[in-house]
DNA sequence: ATGTACGAAATCGTATACGATGATTATGGC
DNA sequence: GCCATAATCATCGTATACGATTTCGTACAT
């Protein structure tokens, strides 16, 4: 019951943010904003006409949100039964992070010539804190730093449909949260090591190439992590592009 | 009129093919194939209530279709007044192509790993009968060889993401057809002979990050031969990889 | 005790209806 | 004759209603 409430203050929220945006666009930021902040943790049960009552519409703005969300993975609807957010499985997970490389070394390498010294300043400050939260353990603010990192890399790359699927990586392991696939140990303090060497490359102004690979390996690196402590590891298709050299 | 029973007679085989889809789907592969085949090309007006009667549903499932393809890009919405099908303006081509060049890149070295001799010369067949639509000026047949050859090369892509950004791709450019994108003088020929090249690679079972280079320049080729011969050139910022080294 | 069949409840899928919004045309004033 | 403004129309946006499908529980037979 609080619930509805918290819910009908996000609506009205997103409403002023973007003047007077259609219902089932204000449901869709609803929806999308709880899944990524965990409030809908996956395997939650979206049911309709709940939803529906909670941000107070009818189902059919409802529906039309639900299935913008299926279209980008976040969440997993089946005919006739429902819809529920999409957990990621080991290999969900390794398509995701593999396309994420793929796209985000790209994203990384066009924005690069457009990233001015502030820029590269304040992505510094925010990699320097992340270093200070690995001493602290706060795995939190790690995580949301990590995004903020990354975002002033991809920010400004001049091509929003590449841009685009970035974000719709990163939405996806959003879903993750805190579960077993993040923190593999060592690989965090390895991480900020990186970040200071793409911002070095940027700051250089290293050819496209060398950034868009320096980018993809940083991610896949991760994804490499991840394989090499999971246990159960999905088929082996990470021939991820840099090992080889 | 008679544009109506066909429109029912392509529902129902439709229908046919996958049991009983829902209307919602239908409609979507109505309207899909529609728009990728080119009856309703680029600025067709997509009227909600009319397709509706067409296809024989009511809007509501039409609307669904409509907003999937709006995802997909293939169709523009504007809240309020309608939706048409997405021309494609040298500014998205560029976006188009850039990013396939980025993706298919990658779906071409994952893949390349899984492809047999039998599809090798298979690829290789179509590349010749491409070679000869060039003598005999069949530039319709020439573009969809061309989609067939790609697909072999990227079809075992063992990872579904990519494989439908690639797809989706190739949907947008769909949409061109015969415009004045396609089809930049001379550089169908250098095109076939790139392909070869490709399968050559594939054959000596060369390192993906070669392949990959390899395939993403074959299409960032095309997109530069374009703007070099494009009157009103957008932004540069087509700095494709490989151009550099 | 277990498996099957039937029935009830929950939930989705679609149709229809009406209100809201933006485009278009007509009209009046300058 | 042209521009501004108001009325009209086309079209979309959403609510409500009902039918279709699936799922779950229960009873019955083996």
């Amino acid at each position: 019951m609080s619930d509805t409430a918290v819910a009908r203050a996000a609506v009205v929220q997103a409403a002023g943010d973007a003047k007077a945006d259609s219902k089932s666009e204000q449901a869709y930021a609803f929806i999308k904003a709880r899944i990524v902040e965990g409030t809908y943790s996956p395997g939650y049960r979206l049911v309709l006409a709940k939803i529906a009552g909670d941000v107070g519409f009818s189902v059919v703005p409802v529906r039309e949100a639900i299935r913008r969300l299926e279209a980008e993975g976040l969440v997993k609807f089946e005919r006739n039964v429902g819809a529920t957010v999409s957990g990621i499985d080991p290999t969900e997970y390794l398509y995701t992070m593999q396309t994420l490389s793929v796209v985000e070394g790209a994203a990384t390498a066009l924005s690069a010539p457009l990233i001015d010294a502030t820029a590269i300043a304040r992505a510094r400050a925010v990699n320097e804190e992340m270093r200070q939260c690995l001493e602290h353990f706060d795995p939190v603010r790690f995580t949301a730093l990590n995004r903020d990192f990354h975002s002033v890399l991809f920010e400004h790359c001049p091509n929003p449909h590449i841009l685009d699927l970035v974000h719709r990586g990163w939405n996806r392991l959003a879903t993750l949260r805190s579960s077993t696939f993040r923190f593999v140990p060592g690989r965090a303090r390895e991480s900020v090591r990186e970040h200071e060497e793409l911002l070095q490359l940027i700051e250089r102004n290293a050819d496209a190439e060398t950034i868009e690979r320096a980018a993809r390996r940083h991610r896949s690196a991760t994804l490499d992590a991840y394989l090499a402590q999971a246990p159960g590891t999905p088929k082996k298709i990470s021939n991820s592009q840099e090992e080889k050299q």
